[in-house]
DNA sequence: TTTATTTACGGAAACGTTTCCGTGAAAAGG
DNA sequence: CCTTTTCACGGAAACGTTTCCGTAAATAAA
């Protein structure tokens, strides 16, 4: 029960507590002698000033927060990986909140974090994002914010993000030209903008590069039997001969669907996904992906909300960033030889 | 820039600080009628208490620290939902640090904690555990501390574990069982506890159910091509019939290696692995693994910490929870019909 | 020698809460 | 009618920092 303050470090060193302090942040009027001293004993009793104290005074916590959907997730734990980088590099800390989707608890997290618990705010949206009165809220009271990947469209902030348009157009043109004549495209209910874009671009590529083909879209529910359900009526009433999975859960699905009603991938079905995956690789058959940029969107993401953070001008308009995901070829598309 | 205090409040209604702080706090001493009123600014102008100086004054965050080595893997992502279910319904939230394997980052962050940050700490330790020096500081500060998974074994804290050691020989038994007379077994350099306990499962199911063999402990780097280059010299040059990898980083790589130099899985080699990966059964082959209570862990754990942060009876001694792990056989050891 | 400046430090206010102590007024008890 | 208790609230201290003022002594400038 020690927790030495800046008061026992005065008193032992016959010092005032400015005078100490002030030591500590290595200020140009203590003498060069007291400071050795205050400095050894703060080492020798591992003395750490209380960040309550300091954050109080100095309305700074070196803490910024990071809220995401979930966090079994290749994706996310890549993004966090890049968000971690540099957070750490500036010495700061990391408040991690998870929303399970919902958006309530999104609501209810980020109107915590508007009074003095963050110096800023990384947010993946989870849901819809036409509610957004709580990101202005925090807007309002001056808390810098980043989203990354699920971005909140109508929200004034810097967004970080990856070519979903132009990867899905790449993906749904790779089916096609594999020889799919028939392409799914496997969604998630909660019309979040990235899901948008990227059912917008298998629709554009389909209307462009195989007309002849009507589009099947087909929305699966977030749950895992609910979804596998949907799956496997409409692989079976169908019979697409390409799937494009708009997020890798729906891949797993895919697969795992194929599996018990014997459909063999890339025969008789051809799979793709956005996906992260580190084992994508390993699958049976490993698995073709668009692989986004996720530790870069983490580090730039973190990047640009310290700008923010540490912006001396904090009104010039900061652009969003968009980055480049990887169509990864594997036999999950591979044409019959 | 609203960030409206309590001070706004008390202006606005004409009441004193006092009166607001204690009718915010529902207080007996407060009327009805000026509970209401208060309840009903505050909602409006969606008050929220400076969380640094609630916690000045109180001596408590509300923050629990959780300290790990990664991230990326699916065995720390469940863990970290268990936590973050408990913290949750606590009203707690989560500072993440990331060791790296690193352990001069695990001192400097336990350190850092020392000073009311956090409430209390949950830590699987990175590598050496021998130097425990900075884990009996943070004990000698009163700040909570409990292990999960990676453990101090000298530390007198709670740790909540899996039965690494049965978990071995059942693991080494079934690869007897299968048929396999070679059984080789994959190592991380890092002697952390977790990792005698499991070799030594190991061992033991040897001498015990197949004297006749010999032991094969292959100490594998951290570094991925280090790792791969070992593996791969070893089944080129010993030949073993079933690999049991101490960690699922090696058995992804164990399968790259046996795809590189044409060993078919499970007719030549048999595999199984420490592992929580949720792609598992749809790799190929079908991995057979040793899958931890992961999401259970960290629930466990966190519950574990509660008791000690909530604790009237600070010094009842605590035990130590050992949880279950569960074999799942799939294709990698699979006796060939 | 007198005045101005620099050096090196101390006192105290402030950050936003919570809570200990008071206290006037109303209600209850005698 | 007087005393005691309860009720409902206000003032101010305290949590541990940082920093704005001050200031005595030493040095430099005049």
């Amino acid at each position: 029960m020690s927790k030495i303050n800046i008061k026992d470090l005065a008193r032992q060193l016959n010092l005032s507590i400015s005078t100490v302090s002030r030591a500590l942040r290595d200020s140009y009027e203590i003498s060069a002698e007291t400071k050795e001293k205050v400095f050894a004993l703060a080492k020798a009793l591992n003395y750490q000033p209380n960040p309550n104290a300091s954050g109080l005074r100095a309305q700074k916590t070196k803490t910024i927060a990071v809220v995401i959907p979930e966090m079994v997730n290749d994706f996310f734990s890549l993004v966090i990986g890049g968000i971690e980088k540099v957070t750490h590099q500036k010495g700061y800390h990391i408040l991690m909140y998870f929303t399970h989707g919902d958006h309530e608890l999104e609501v209810s997290f980020i109107n915590m974090l508007s009074n003095g618990r963050v110096d800023g705010v990384l947010l993946s949206v989870s849901g819809e994002n036409n509610q957004n009165s709580h990101i202005e809220e925090l807007n309002r009271n001056g808390v810098p914010l980043v989203f990354f990947d699920r971005v909140c469209e109508t929200a004034d902030n810097v967004k970080v993000t990856s070519d979903n348009y132009e990867s899905s157009i790449t993906a749904t043109r790779h089916l096609i030209n594999a020889g799919c004549k028939k392409i799914a495209y496997l969604q998630l209910p909660k019309n979040i903008s990235i899901g948008k874009k990227r059912m917008q671009g298998y629709l554009d590529a389909l209307s462009r590069y195989a007309p002849q083909q009507t589009p099947l879209v087909v929305e699966c529910a977030s749950d895992y039997d609910d979804a596998f359900m949907t799956i496997k009526k409409m692989l079976t009433a169908h019979r697409p001969d390409g799937v494009f999975a708009s997020v890798e859960k729906l891949a797993v699905i895919c697969y795992r669907v194929c599996e018990k009603v014997q459909l063999t991938i890339p025969d008789q079905v051809k799979v793709i996904s956005f996906s992260n995956l580190q084992t994508a690789s390993l699958l049976n058959p490993s698995l073709t992906t668009i692989t986004q940029p996720a530790f870069d969107i983490g580090e730039t993401a973190a990047r640009e909300l310290f700008k923010q953070i540490d912006g001396k001008h904090k009104k010039e308009r900061r652009e969003n960033v968009i980055l480049k995901s990887l169509l990864i070829e594997r036999k999950s598309t591979a044409v019959r030889s």
